[in-house]
DNA sequence: CAGGGATGTAACCGATTTGTAACCCAGCGC
DNA sequence: GCGCTGGGTTACAAATCGGTTACATCCCTG
């Protein structure tokens, strides 16, 4: 299942650069304007944002504070890139927590290398499961093993759990049997892909009859965590 | 329906000689000069781009970075074929987004072996994932399983949101029912052809009376997603 | 080794999706 | 006008899909 970057990079020439280069390997999403970029960053659910700095209608920093205020963007791992290197502007990048910080001109295969880099630390390694998160009403502690819906403790069995934590996690987007197999039950795991569905069955009941709703099922294709319409 | 490929290679034998290989796979069309190229990009949307650097009225690589600053040209793969391999040679024609890069002399049957890959890669990678797509007022993000049109959310059934995302993404471009048949049904469909007109009535019928127009008929062909004038 | 919880599997059944056939209209050549 | 072809639309039936339950396993713990 491949990464859904977006970029944000003002200069119209240098995005078609940046955006071909980066869908050799990921599905890409691009646009101009850091407004533009807060509402495609909500909407699309990215899993990473490349960030030109240099950004027509904000600095790309205060950019960065703004999309750190909203809930989607919290967890959004960055990586910028500046036309120049200067003290200042890493040390505030960094403090603003981008993952990576390049420096005009660089090699692209460098952007899309480091990009599989942070993208496989944050999502593969497992290191953002574990922090927790609320949704539409439901809230998880994966340190814990917490949940709740609606205020209201729920108890889940591990397997319900990491499966909820997975489908919160990607939120909005549609996973599909195969890969909430391989990432819930583990690679190594024989179960048939109806398992999956039983699980959901399950996991729905425990959440509740309202909550349950949240997990909808996209036929044909998986399940998808979806926030009520707005 | 086969791939269509362009060549553009100044040298007629060897124009010949490259194309008559890639016949054996591929609909080919090929020009020697980069004017012409350019047209036939645009005029004929061919899926990939087989370029010999050495073109008598444009260097390669500026064709390639005024071909890149089309709309036409920025999703177009390209294969560059030099006559040599210089470190520099092969970073610029990298840096410009080529997809692969093949040194004369080679074996012609290693050329249609990576333009296989490389159209593979592209346009059959994972069926439901690829990159949000917005034309004329419609767009849809496969990853979410979403489509709005004219701003309002539209619910397409499986194989009627598949359809939609092959017309848009060959928006411009007439598709016949029986490609349709076998990208979006699948190549062990047993489906009649009459299914697609009916799958298209269905489609239009959810896109509503205004965005179903964009889809349009084309007698005794077959069906094209119209986009915006050029 | 018994008991209990967790979870995979199989079976059943209702819901959704989709193919087919039938009917209709429009355009066209005679 | 008539017959023919191509395509739009609809209704219906078949196929597929997915929810749910019951039951068998498996793995703990005691």
């Amino acid at each position: 299942m491949p990464y859904r970057v977006l970029v944000l990079e003002g200069d119209s020439e240098q995005r078609v650069w940046l955006s071909d280069w980066l869908a050799k390997e990921f599905v890409v999403d691009s646009c101009g304007l850091a407004r533009e970029a807060l509402e495609k960053a909500k909407q699309g659910k990215p899993d990473l944002l490349v960030l030109a700095v240099d950004v027509p209608d904000m600095p790309g920093m205060s950019f960065l504070a703004v999309l750190r205020d909203t809930d989607y963007g919290h967890g959004l791992p960055v990586i910028a890139v500046a036309p120049e290197r200067t003290e200042e502007g890493v040390l505030r990048a960094f403090d603003l927590g981008v993952e990576d910080y390049l420096v005009r001109p660089f090699d692209p295969r460098e952007l899309v290398a480091r990009c599989r880099t942070v993208l496989r630390r944050r999502y593969e390694r497992g290191e953002y499961l574990g922090a927790p998160l609320s949704i539409a009403g439901v809230e998880i502690d994966p340190g814990q093993r917490r949940c709740q819906a609606r205020g209201k403790r729920v108890t889940l069995r591990p397997r319900e759990f990491a499966l909820l934590e997975i489908l919160m996690r990607k939120a909005g987007r549609v996973l599909t049997r195969p890969y909430l197999l391989e990432t819930v039950w583990g690679m190594s795991s024989t179960a048939d892909t109806r398992a999956v569905d039983v699980m959901v069955s399950r996991l729905r009941k425990a959440l509740g009859p309202e909550a349950g709703k949240l997990v909808e099922t996209v036929s044909k294709l998986g399940y998808c965590f979806r926030e009520p319409e707005t």
